[in-house]
DNA sequence: TGGTTTATGTCAGCCATGTTGACTTAATTT
DNA sequence: AAATTAAGTCAACATGGCTGACATAAACCA
């Protein structure tokens, strides 16, 4: 596909027109724009390419699936419900809103499409019956597996040529 | 915000869920599983678990953003707009699109506002007056920088949690 | 020169997926 | 028994993708 290379060359221009040989003097006036630099980090400029290869790879992180998931007449949200319901099966529907973070009328429209075509259970709970445990089927099962795998060729082809890594923690979720 | 502590709590649970203990059995029946893992990569859960953290890099990472546009009736297709042309000063129309993935009409509807509210301005090309090559003005690089700001300070947070990095190139663009 | 292609803009309408607000039902809690 | 909670649903609306058709100006080509 052409946007891949694209993206490489967008990317690529990054180096080819320094965004901060404007960004320097604006920096100077705003001044936080090295705050983020302190404890000897990367310099902002790289963070921002950082930030650019971040969308990129969402990007095309997505495409395949979604590619996928035309021919099923679903969409990206059906894959991310697929996905959790599979990965944590038997969580319940608020579970699922809160790791989504949409609304339940959001959530509701593609889960019953979900449920009423069988790639989703659900359950009762054994210990509060209102709660709707959620399972895939065999169904589901599949059909998020397929939509994995090219996701996880990906990975492992992003991870294999970033080299051996040293035993890391992902710190995207502390609070800046 | 309370969505972060989900998010990690969902991650955890990966750890006491394991969701190879249900996978197992399929995987010898799809076999397509243990593919990505030649070359000593990483096993299938462990990218699984990566695919499900750049779901929640990127939903907290546009966040932050997604709030401060709000402010401003705008939404996230105008950030990535502007961020392009503040990073890529002077590109033309046909790059952005290209860059997006989107189409003309759908780049238009956003560029216009932007346009039309002081945030962009078009220069036809010196060598090829058709092309309308786009910059961000003052205000729109004042804008870009706001919102580029908390991203920096997760993306900072995250790579100096992740420990001092080796040289490694992105391997994202690497089809699989 | 005149016809074709290219870069851009625009109108009109459709679809997916997010939002609010109001309301129901069933089950649990107080 | 009353209040709360989990879930489902209806209606209306906004954003931002999409297709198709068409207009304009500039560049290119024969």
């Amino acid at each position: 596909m052409a946007d891949i290379n694209q993206a490489k060359k967008y990317v690529n221009m990054t180096d080819l027109n320094p965004p901060l040989a404007r960004g320097k003097a604006a920096d100077a006036k705003h001044g936080d724009g090295s705050r983020a630099a302190k404890g000897g980090a990367l310099p902002e400029a790289k963070l921002q390419e950082f930030a650019e290869l971040l969308f990129f790879a969402y990007r095309d992180f997505t495409g395949d699936p979604d590619a996928i998931l035309a021919d099923f007449g679903f969409g990206r949200a059906h894959h991310r419900v697929l996905h959790f319901v599979n990965r944590h099966s038997g969580l319940r529907v608020a579970d699922l809103l809160e790791i989504l973070n949409i609304t339940k009328q959001s959530l509701g429209r593609v889960l019953k499409q979900l449920i009423d075509q069988g790639y989703i259970m659900q359950q009762a709970g054994a210990a509060d019956r209102r709660e709707r445990l959620l399972f895939p089927t065999e169904r589901g099962r599949a059909l998020a597996e397929r939509l994995a795998a090219p996701q996880i060729v990906r990975l492992a082809a992003a991870l294999e040529a970033a080299g051996p890594a040293p035993r890391r923690r992902c710190a995207f979720f502390s609070k800046p």
